[in-house]
DNA sequence: GCCAACGTTGGC
DNA sequence: GCCAACGTTGGC
């Protein structure tokens, strides 16, 4: 099983909107690095879901139910998306700063490369970060 | 195939 | 709303 971090801006697509839907397909994914690892995800990867922008901080879980296939509001027919079901909602939501200030998460993708918006985390960070949830 | 210009993301 | 970071595009 692998892990990830996926970033929504709460103003377009919000966790509370996805409880609501019950199911997403996660679209719309325009750049290399993030479509692939869309296609690494299998089903029943765990993610984090990431409030951009607004927020910016963890506040729920999701499993990605269906794996990549072609994203039909790409016209270039080169990205996918997949789609993805809530888990639950965390306690606590964590947040970037709180992320920046834990040494053990220094190294996450999500520090790295901010402006990725599918990345993936490690088995540690995210045991790490559940624990800050919880 | 390089690199400048441009566009977008996202934190502050 | 600004700006830094960085990915993408297109001219050469």
């Amino acid at each position: 099983m692998n892990y990830w971090l996926m970033k929504s801006e709460p103003f377009k697509y919000s966790w509370e909107q996805l409880l609501k839907d019950k199911k997403t397909s996660w679209d719309g994914v325009r750049n290399f690095q993030a479509a692939n690892n869309l296609r690494a995800m299998e089903k029943g990867d765990r993610a984090f879901f990431y409030h951009s922008n607004e927020g910016k901080e963890i506040v729920g879980i999701v499993e990605i139910v269906k794996t990549a296939y072609l994203d039909p509001s790409d016209e270039t027919g080169k990205f996918v998306m997949v789609d993805v079901k809530p888990v639950e909602a965390v306690k606590n939501s964590v947040t970037l700063a709180q992320i920046k200030s834990q040494k053990s998460l220094q190294n996450m993708a999500l520090l790295k490369q901010s402006r990725l918006s599918v990345s993936p985390v490690t088995k540690a960070e995210w045991a790490y970060i559940c624990k800050l949830a919880a």
